[in-house]
RNA sequence: GCUGGUGUAGCUCAGUCGGUAGAGCAGCUGAUUUGUAAUCAGCAGGUCGGGGGUUCGAGUCCGUCCACCAGCUCCA
């Protein structure tokens, strides 16, 4: 007998050889029509296994996470049975469930337009009326190579090769024609995909390489029920009018222009008045915190970057002015970090242990020349300013100054709104990189990373583990964050960097007498401006908090005859540093009110006769409308307030 | 860089079969002096992304370059 503890507590004793699906029939049909795949001490485990532990059993159904991924993973296999059923020439390769629907890659002449898309969800949508089975099977290697082969499935046999390497099982899935290799879990029957919608056509390299295949995508979600899908993409359509890239433009926080350039955004006043807020702050607070503010050139000899490692490592990388392979001429380029500049505030005179920690920070702006495919409104771009710093350590001051690195980020990620939806990312080396990426040996490698987990550990940091994602010089800890799209991007950056410091002839008097070795942490505390002003848009829908609002206060007089009064209160407030203005156009106070509002403007002084006779004014939130009269010196403390408390 | 999509007034869009450019909002001018999300009237606004080609004739068809969007790859 297998004992299973139900949610409730419950223990169900079952007889051996009953599968999962055998079982849950047997507690109700409802839940076993709902059922995508259960969980057995928090594993995961197909509907078709064979109960043989017993634990905590746990059915998903599509609520759960793992339910809709079982769920969508079938859509999946579904998507392909279509495209096969159209396109029978089509080779699959990938498909798996993703956080919000599913995608599958296949290999065809023509890439799939959007057209392809709607006869291929007719299909789909055809062939889960049919109800069809999904029957699991295992395969030998030889037996499994030959299927696919005899299909001429090329990248599946790739596939089952490599899970051979790996010593991993080979299981199919089936349904009508269909057959799949697959891991799975699988629901048990197609016809519970009623609500399903092909969403985006776009290529996908083979093998993760840009230099592999390209094939192409085909994306697409999946749900119960078409209220469901309705719902999503109705929420999907809601968070698209967040969008930075067209709110930013819109409200006029920035613009670009063709002849300029891709990804050189142009400014405007908005963005570059909440940009500078953001600048003037974060070199304040970073001051308070002990930093040493440094300015450095932006641009310099292909000298120093060979010096850096960054000549090799990040040549194509860099805007470079002059013949890059002609010695005998000097030849400059734009810096794409900060890092080998500052360090020479170091060089500069021959330091002891106590000068550390040296922490230096810079507003830096940056050059990097990425490829034109990879620019993205404000988060992505080809010059950008970032609030970077370099500490100089003694290693045993590594810890501490770590924690309070992360502690500033924190800080500022805090104040600006957007740490609540933050995921850190410890980025590790990869020692299999097939192109060479990483400086330095496998033991300082080891060492840096041990020491950034215990770091991490002791600071109670959860954390995603990116392999391969850690900079040439030593591992990283990213703050990452998600644009409207789901995309994510690093936000802020904290590193270790043992090897760096050596390189440029870095070294410190201990006190001992002996000549030695910085460690150094590579550091942002907002990261990059643009970014993070792209990030707020989003987060805050264009409303951003009074502090940042570039323009704060707007006062409406109803009539002309308040324009004096009007111009009074705007004195007041000016006094207190208040960015405010008067709309004095001979319009409607609803037509005034409408404008500030599309504008986002925090606070809306609505000045009459009464309020001029009374002294005081009638205060409107964009966010809770009317307030009601107040007097006029205590809205402008209020505001005030509100302003210095950065809310 | 790769795949797909898009590009008409500041914005949102219409423009049929290839026949000579249109609306609403915004802007400007005037009238109006208004009480919490759009007052009325008039005016102006365009090398149809750029430069080629086909054609008697191109916003429309064909190549090319540019920019923008989503995805891949890369990355803060």
């Amino acid at each position: 007998m297998v004992k299973l503890t139900l949610k409730d507590g419950s223990v169900k004793e079952v007889e051996n050889g009953l599968t999962y699906a055998e079982i849950i029939k047997g507690i109700g049909m409802g839940l076993y029509k709902a059922a995508c795949c259960v969980k057995i001490n928090g594993q995961v485990k197909d509907l078709r296994d064979v109960a043989d532990t017993d634990g905590m059993f746990e059915v998903c159904t599509f609520d759960s996470n793992d339910g809709k991924l079982a769920f969508r993973h079938t859509a999946s296999h579904l998507l392909a049975e279509a495209v096969k059923s159209l396109y029978p020439e089509a080779k699959l390769a990938r498909g798996p469930a993703t956080d919000s629907g599913f995608y599958y890659d296949f290999e065809v002449a023509k890439p799939f337009t959007p057209d392809d898309l709607d006869k291929i969800e007719a299909e789909m949508k055809r062939l889960a009326k049919l109800s069809e089975d999904v029957e699991r099977f295992e395969l030998s290697t030889e037996e499994a190579i030959k299927l696919m082969e005899e299909k001429g499935e090329i990248y599946k046999v790739e596939l089952i090769k490599k899970h051979d390497d790996l010593g991993e099982k080979l299981t199919f899935y089936r349904q009508g024609e269909f057959v799949d290799l697959c891991a799975g879990p699988h629901i048990m029957n197609t016809g519970v995909i009623k609500a399903v919608k092909l969403t985006q056509c776009t290529g996908a390299y083979w093998g993760k390489a840009e230099d592999g295949k390209q094939l192409s995508r085909v994306y697409g979600t999946a749900f119960p029920k078409a209220s469901e899908l309705e719902e999503f993409l109705k929420a999907q359509e809601e968070a698209k009018l967040r969008d930075h890239n067209k709110l930013g433009r819109e409200l006029e926080y920035f613009t670009t222009v063709d002849y300029i350039g891709q990804g050189l955004p142009i400014m405007l006043p908005k963005g570059a008045r909440v940009i500078q807020l953001l600048q003037r702050w974060v070199e304040d607070v970073e001051q308070a915190h002990g930093c040493l503010l440094t300015k450095t050139p932006l641009m310099a000899k292909r000298d120093l970057y060979k010096i850096s490692g960054h000549w090799d490592h990040y040549r194509d990388g860099m805007f470079i002015m002059g013949d890059a392979d002609d010695e005998s001429k000097e030849c400059f380029a734009l810096r794409p970090m900060t890092c080998p500049f500052q360090y020479q505030v170091f060089l500069n005179r021959q330091r002891s242990y106590r000068d550390l920690p040296m922490r230096l920070t810079e507003t830096s702006t940056l050059f990097r020349n990425e490829d034109s495919g990879e620019m993205h409104g404000l988060i992505r771009v080809r010059q950008f300013t970032i609030s970077e710093g370099h500490y100089i350590l003694r290693p045993e001051q590594l810890e501490e100054e770590f924690a309070q690195c992360l502690e500033l980020a924190k800080y500022f990620l805090d104040k600006v709104g957007l740490l609540g939806d933050c995921t850190f990312r410890f980025s590790q080396w990869d020692p299999s990189n097939p192109k060479n990426k990483y400086e330095g040996t496998a033991e300082q490698w080891e060492e840096a990373q041990a020491t950034m987990k215990k770091i991490l550990d002791n600071l109670g940091v959860e954390y995603d583990i990116g392999i391969d994602e850690a900079a040439f010089y030593g591992p990283k800890l990213d703050i990452q964050y998600k644009n409207v799209y789901g995309k994510e991007d690093t936000l802020v950056t904290i590193q270790i960097d043992m090897l760096l410091a050596k390189k440029f002839g870095m070294e410190y008097i201990d006190v001992d007498g002996q000549k030695k070795n910085p460690y150094i942490i590579h550091r942002t505390s907002l990261g990059c401006f643009e970014r993070t002003l792209a990030y707020m848009i989003e987060h805050f829908a264009g409303a951003l908090p009074l502090w940042l609002s570039p323009t704060q206060v707007m006062i409406m007089p109803i009539a002309d005859r308040q324009l004096d009064f009007a111009y009074d209160v705007k004195k007041k407030l000016e006094a207190e540093g208040i960015r405010v203005e008067v709309d004095d156009r001979s319009e409607k106070i609803g037509y005034k009110i409408r404008s500030a509002q599309l504008e986002k403007i925090p606070y809306m002084l609505v000045i009459g006769d009464k309020e001029m006779e009374a002294g005081t004014v009638s205060l409107r939130s964009r966010k809770d409308g009317d307030m009601g009269a107040m007097p006029v010196d205590e809205v402008v403390a209020k505001i005030s307030l509100e302003n210095k408390e950065r809310v």
